[in-house]
DNA sequence: CGCCCTGTTGGGGA
DNA sequence: ATCCCCAACAGGGC
């Protein structure tokens, strides 16, 4: 469930329900999620707390409490907060009783996932301040904010945009689908973009992302319909996991390589690797 | 049935 | 600065 439009849902879905409410009770049932050496801590620290509001940085997903603290919550690949329902979800990791009755289940196949409570504003900053860079949908956001964060860089362009450090909230899929748009070939070091590059780039990661927050974050988890068909954002995506398909735009045929360690799709016709210099 | 590969992420070590 | 591997699990191909 990651990426940033996937977690920017959870928070709109969960603020109605969790803003301005007390937690009752807290279970932590994998120690994994938290500080494995004081499991308990969290627990207890959020039992009896009051949440204000839910935020989000980059994938992180912000828990504001009364008290100045924050749970921060990161995805990783597989993690959900869902409402309990009458179908009870696998995977369950933790749950929050809430004061309305309500119960917030913590789901995560994969236990990658990461509840942290941090102490105050102060804390939360320097948390943020060395994992999360640029927010794609600020206002200043720009060719030039990213011209400073390539400057001088020689690994690919892909890499840059999937270190958090630099740009918060790109994933995999996104990376792939707004280099297709803005016409970049992965493999292009990012230090070599051109500013009008630079400038597509930036409009492609936006646009982008922003859509996925319109599609409410489907994800490939999603692709398939209860009745086998496609979900919507299947059809949104235009390379992501199209190896083999004509490229939209071109017809060229999408083909999959791999860059920063990741499965990569690309049209080899429409984004070409400039000639080394 | 088993084995191997892949994967929506981030952190640590080389 | 950059690259590789790993965490834990599910699903697909063979």
């Amino acid at each position: 469930v990651p990426e940033l439009p996937e977690v920017e849902t959870v928070r709109r879905r969960l603020e109605p329900h969790l803003g301005e409410r007390t937690i009752a009770a807290a279970r932590v049932h994998d120690t994994r999620l938290v500080d494995p050496a004081r499991p308990d801590d969290v627990a207890a620290a959020l039992a009896g707390a009051t949440v204000t509001t839910l935020g989000r940085r980059g994938k992180y997903l912000l828990v504001h409490l009364a008290d100045g603290s924050t749970l921060v919550v990161h995805l990783r690949m597989t993690g959900n907060l869902l409402l309990a329902a009458p179908a009870t979800p696998a995977h369950i990791r933790a749950e929050l009783d809430l004061d309305d009755g309500a119960t917030v289940l913590y789901t995560d196949q994969r236990r990658f996932g990461t509840w942290r409570l941090v102490a105050d504003d102060e804390a939360l900053d320097q948390f943020l301040a060395t994992r999360v860079g640029l927010e794609p949908l600020d206002p200043d956001f720009t060719w030039r904010s990213l011209q400073t964060a390539f400057r001088g860089r020689r690994a690919p362009v892909k890499a840059l945009v999937l270190d958090q450090r630099l740009v918060g909230g790109v994933g995999n899929i996104y990376a792939d689908e707004a280099l297709h748009a803005a016409r970049i070939h992965p493999l292009t070091p990012g230090g070599a973009l051109s500013p009008a590059a630079l400038r597509r780039l930036a409009d492609a990661l936006r646009a982008a992302l922003e859509m996925g927050i319109e599609a409410q974050g489907a994800t490939i988890r999603d692709f398939r319909t209860p009745a086998g068909g496609y979900g919507s954002m299947q059809e949104r995506f235009r390379v992501f996991g199209r190896d083999g398909e004509p490229c939209p735009v071109c017809g060229k045929t999408i083909v999959k390589l791999r860059v920063a360690g990741r499965g990569t799709y690309i049209c080899p016709h429409c984004q070409r690797l400039p000639r080394p210099s």
